[in-house]
DNA sequence: TAATTAAGTTGTAATCATTACAAGTTAGTA
DNA sequence: TACTAACTTGTAATGATTACAACTTAATTA
């Protein structure tokens, strides 16, 4: 999923989605961060830059972002959401013991099942939970 | 994901977990209504039959049987908590226009990556998202 | 069988994330 | 420069989930 910049202003100019400075540092904070924040995350991180930002904000530009196509939803716990800047396919690993969340990659192209043969596929998220490396050692 | 009646009284004792008229109704719910319900869809339907059941206790007992590994979460979708009878591996895939969430078969044991040559995996789940067969056709 | 005790159920209240809304602000466009 | 639609902000509303305390159930022991 490569981000086209001529198919994205266009997007833009379809939906009447402007990408103001609040919604540009969102995006910014997420490329530049790849954790996989959450809302209070980015929050927290841009609030001191822009003393005005409101939790609204956040939540208005990353579903404007969403709308888009540039960022996507990471629901691997039930309850916390957390947001990924949409790039290459891969897939996402959380740590049961610290928490953190890996990227891993994967051939998502090659994933499918004879029971979706009827389907159209949109979206393939892939999930896993376990022990990372640095828990394991402890 | 086969269930093994010693092991899961065993762990019911470990656990000090009881398997309650309650919980048995619940868990006879997921086993026999393989339609991925929400928390309100339980609790309606049980209702029904235990006029007195309150849905703190269908939380209360999603919850035990999550413990002893009987049930697990779908969280295909941020905004809605659903729930799933553990079987054999398979996928699931939620249908944009209709909401309808379908399993797939698919092999978890073949799916990996280079990149978690030195995790410890616990659980793989695979989310798919798009239209369904019924709905592609209006 | 009766008494004991720990686990389970229930309803209400609290919490927390997210959304709705209205007033003020910003930024394209004529 | 003025107009207009989109955006931001703070507050209030909503809705899902959890905490808690009183009551109930059921397993265990005498």
């Amino acid at each position: 999923m490569k981000v086209n910049f001529d198919d994205l202003t266009k997007e833009l100019k379809n939906k009447n989605i402007r990408l103001s400075h609040q919604r540009l540092k969102v995006l910014e904070f997420i490329t530049n961060n790849r954790i996989h924040p959450t809302v209070d995350q980015i929050y927290s991180e841009l609030h001191k830059d822009i003393p005005t930002l409101s939790k609204t904000t956040v939540y208005n530009s990353l579903n404007a972002l969403i709308d888009v196509g540039l960022v996507k939803v990471i629901t691997i716990e039930d309850n916390e959401t957390r947001y990924d800047i949409v790039t290459d396919d891969h897939g996402h690993f959380k740590c049961e013991s610290c928490g953190k969340i890996y990227d891993f990659e994967i051939n998502l192209d090659s994933l499918g099942s004879k029971d979706l043969s009827n389907f159209k596929i949109n979206n393939k998220d892939v999930y896993f939970k376990g022990i990372c490396p640095e828990c394991i050692k402890q």
